[in-house]
RNA sequence: GCUGAUAUAGUGUAGUGGCCAAUCAUGCCGGCCUUUCACGCCGGCGACCCGGGUUCGAAUCCCGAUAUCAGCACCA
């Protein structure tokens, strides 16, 4: 079979609407890049960014993309983030090679602690923790800096013996005091933490900080780029201390800027606590931005994606807008949405003077190969109440015309689609009263109860487009009612 | 307060000294197609934050102002 490449081409192109990045330096031989998370629960539009900016360079170049849990803080952990993030992660089609759990690597992070402090690149300091950051915004050395490498060492075996309580002890990355931005003057790097047992390692009580594992993972992990929020540009220099005194190389580093999301709750300890609250349903509620929710309501990950390329890594400060998403997403769904009428908030009409028939129509107006729906016509119809005016007409779509007659009557006005259009008449959908089937449909803004065809029965887990209303996926189907979660127009 | 970053149409994005009276997408408006207010097609609307400077020439470089954002945690 001869294909025409031209043709071909033509097809991706309307396929790929998201513009290519700029290349990475240092890509020729592949790259190794992480998607490293709190899992403090599911992910969100947020970490959509993190992980499709990170696999889009992985897929490119070749190379390895880790899943790293970044679980070192004990308080922050939610267990059954564990899973639902590479759930979460398998839905966006992230290509991940290889799932790292910091929390298995504790004395990794002791031992590399060991070895810094012994090539005097930090020291353990006993101050009160609200004493030394008064002194780091002075620039005063606190007296913990200068004690010897030996009782620094004696201070970190202590430690893990279990000698200091919580908050007495801090494992800190010797700097410069009086670096010009105070947020990397000899900033913490390991903390006794002991109100909190660990979900998977509930013996440890001495946990590393974030700036401090991160690096000892990137490192020994091979990371050669890394792309995260700009809220990381400071972590950024303060982890190149420790890049230093190892002698070990840095991978390079991108920040890309902040993302707000109009009226959107993104913080996960937000989400939690409206759920708590019964504010939201669960982490899968219509009104968040969790991926979870996104999909329940019709959003195909191919559309994050391709959303979230189109915005990039850039370091400006962003507002995520939902039209984007959403036309990225019509793009992917519309040819596979088979269409159907749901008529909301029904009126039942008694339509005089027509002859019992059946209306053909078309599952996909574009594809007729695709069939017709068979709706038969025998005198009562569901029509939306909003276009019940009396004395209007209306064509009832592939069907016939009728003239509004009262609130639950109207009269059979010809068969004459020309008529219909040259009098501007709206073309409304319709269902037989004997064959309607309840719907909910789920919006943003509330329910939308009403009634849809028969077949909608057979659409569980997919997404129809609701004639003239808009896409929608059906959620669930149980005891004869349509459940169906309004997705966009 | 200190440190750093950013500033192109409603939104997102391209553009790294002349080819930019500025790209693409989305949005909006108009038209075509159509028995959906969908899809598709055609046309249109709409932007370089402000002020200096460098230069023959600046959206692009420099300085300043303003605004926004981030960091200054025993969070990530």
């Amino acid at each position: 079979m001869a294909l025409d490449p031209e043709a071909i081409g033509k097809m991706h192109e309307k396929k790929e609407r998201s513009h290519e990045l700029p290349d990475l330096p240092d890509s020729e031989n592949g790259v190794i890049m992480r998607f490293a998370p709190n899992p403090s629960g599911p992910l969100h539009l947020g970490h959509a960014r993190a992980s499709v900016l990170n696999d889009y360079y992985v897929k490119k170049y070749g190379g390895k993309f880790y899943y790293r849990v970044e679980d070192t803080d004990p308080k922050r952990v939610d267990p059954a983030a564990y899973e639902m993030v590479i759930e979460d992660l398998k839905w966006l089609g992230i290509g991940i090679t290889d799932v790292i759990y910091q929390s298995d690597r504790f004395e990794i992070y002791y031992d590399y602690a060991r070895e810094l402090i012994k090539i005097g690149g930090a020291y353990m300091c006993t101050c009160d923790n609200n004493e030394f950051r008064e002194k780091k915004l002075k620039k005063i050395p606190c007296p913990c800096r200068d004690i010897s490498v030996e009782e620094n060492l004696k201070r970190f075996e202590d430690m893990l013996a279990g000698k200091y309580a919580e908050g007495e002890i801090t494992l800190r990355i010797k700097t410069d005091i009086s670096h010009p931005d105070p947020a990397v003057r000899d900033f913490a790097a390991m903390r006794v933490l002991t109100s909190t047992p660990h979900p998977r390692k509930p013996g440890v009580f001495v946990f590393p900080l974030m700036n401090f594992s991160v690096v000892i993972d990137d490192h020994l992990l091979g990371m050669t780029h890394v792309i995260r929020g700009k809220d990381h540009i400071a972590n950024t220099r303060r982890q190149e201390y420790i890049y230093n005194y190892f002698g070990w190389k840095m991978p390079h580093f991108y920040h890309y800027g902040r993302m707000s999301i109009a009226g959107l709750e993104l913080s996960t300890s937000g989400m939690r606590k409206g759920i708590n609250e019964g504010l939201y349903t669960g982490w899968d509620d219509i009104h968040l931005g969790t991926l979870r929710a996104l999909a329940r309501r019709g959003i195909q990950p191919e559309a994050v994606r391709a959303a979230t390329i189109d915005i990039g890594m850039g370091d400006t400060d962003i507002s995520f807008s939902w039209e984007n998403l959403f036309a990225q997403n019509k793009a992917v769904i519309d040819a596979g949405a088979d269409r159907y009428f749901f008529v909301p908030d029904a009126v039942e009409v008694d339509i005089a003077g027509a002859q019992n028939t059946q209306a053909h129509a078309p599952i996909y107006p574009n594809q007729p190969e695709r069939g017709d729906r068979l709706l038969s016509f025998t005198g009562k119809v569901l029509l939306p109440k909003a276009e019940m005016e009396i004395g209007r007409m209306l064509r009832l779509k592939d069907l016939f015309n009728i003239k509004v007659t009262g609130v639950n009557t109207a009269e059979y006005a010809g068969n004459s689609l020309a008529d219909a259009r040259s009098s501007k008449a709206a073309i409304v959908q319709w269902l037989p009263a004997e064959m309607a089937v309840p719907c909910s449909l789920l919006m943003p803004e509330g329910i939308s109860e009403g009634f849809c065809e028969p077949a909608v029965l057979g659409y569980a887990g997919k997404i129809v487009q609701f004639e003239r209303i808009g896409f929608s996926k059906i959620d669930a189907v149980k005891d004869g009612k349509v459940i169906a979660y309004f997705t966009h127009r």
